[in-house]
DNA sequence: GACGCTGTTGCGTGCTGGTCGCGTTTTGAT
DNA sequence: ATCAAAACGCGACCAGCACGCAACAGCGTC
């Protein structure tokens, strides 16, 4: 991690940065990772394997959907990016430098960064009480945003 | 396990029981739908749908797995029964009475079943900054169990 | 107990999200 | 320029689940 050029920046990447990762883990540098790691720095927030496929063709039609998952596989094995699933569906990717948990609205969809230290109380008593070290960017947590609850009660 | 003839257990639902509320929700009574919930009580802690399947078959070969899911979809619809997702994989089904939050270790898939009071703090956090009201109980929350944290380190 | 309405079932088929094995192409060290 | 190894394209395949349809069975009524 920290890429590190010596920005000070809010840790956002530039796709060469990222290249020199890969070249650093020892893998090689094709078109497809190129283009996938593009897509990921450019494109949407919180996109799938799906997406980033989509944006990929529009770039090199002949990509294919397995190549997009051994590399987003290749691509967390060392480190770069990390998926997060958000519910039910496909799982979503980002680059490890984002990394951040999620709330998800089961009603709307919505996803929504959770602050970084909302889940502070709670690994810290999952922790002591029973010795287990909480994970929460792995997996979402679900709920009801504000604005479907505050419809719900209507 | 728990042969149920009459305890006064904690909120041990009888098949009985759960039959009628079928009835009362207008729901006809099956073979299949009375197989479902007897594996559900007298079954293993989280059977997945899968498993459910196989008690059932146990006792009622012919019975079809698209039969089970409509079932659950239908208990659940309810309220006699609650799904949640352990991480990866299939969903995990157990009685609505016995509700409650998972922390599943991400490296060898153990399920603790969380205090009641662990997510007081996170859910109060979440509802007070960000409007959003915490569901913890549908999906389960990842990271590593105490036993497998401890062998991490040596 | 037979009747009949309608909810359920069994069965096949299809979908999404993802993995795998294989033969070919490309990368990048020499 | 050469060449082994890495990555690719392709298709087959997997799990988990949803769905449409015709046959069947629960249960209120006679």
């Amino acid at each position: 991690m920290a890429g590190g050029r010596g920005y000070p920046s809010v840790m956002s990447s530039t796709v060469e940065e990222l290249v020199a990762q890969l070249r650093d883990g020892g893998s090689r540098v094709t078109t497809a990772r190129r283009l996938v790691l593009t897509a990921l720095v450019k494109g949407a927030d919180h996109p799938t394997a799906e997406e980033l496929l989509v944006a990929v063709r529009a770039l090199a039609p002949d990509v294919h959907a397995s190549t997009v998952y051994r590399n987003l596989e290749e691509l967390e094995r060392l480190g770069v990016v990390v998926h997060t699933h958000l519910g039910h569906g496909a799982a979503t990717y980002h680059l490890a430098t984002e990394a951040h948990g999620h709330l998800v609205c089961e009603v709307c969809g919505a996803t929504l960064e959770a602050p970084e230290d909302l889940f502070e109380a709670m690994a810290e008593g999952a922790k002591r009480r029973l010795g287990f070290e909480l994970r929460p960017y792995h997996f979402a947590v679900l709920g009801v945003c504000a604005d479907c609850a505050s419809e719900a009660e209507a």
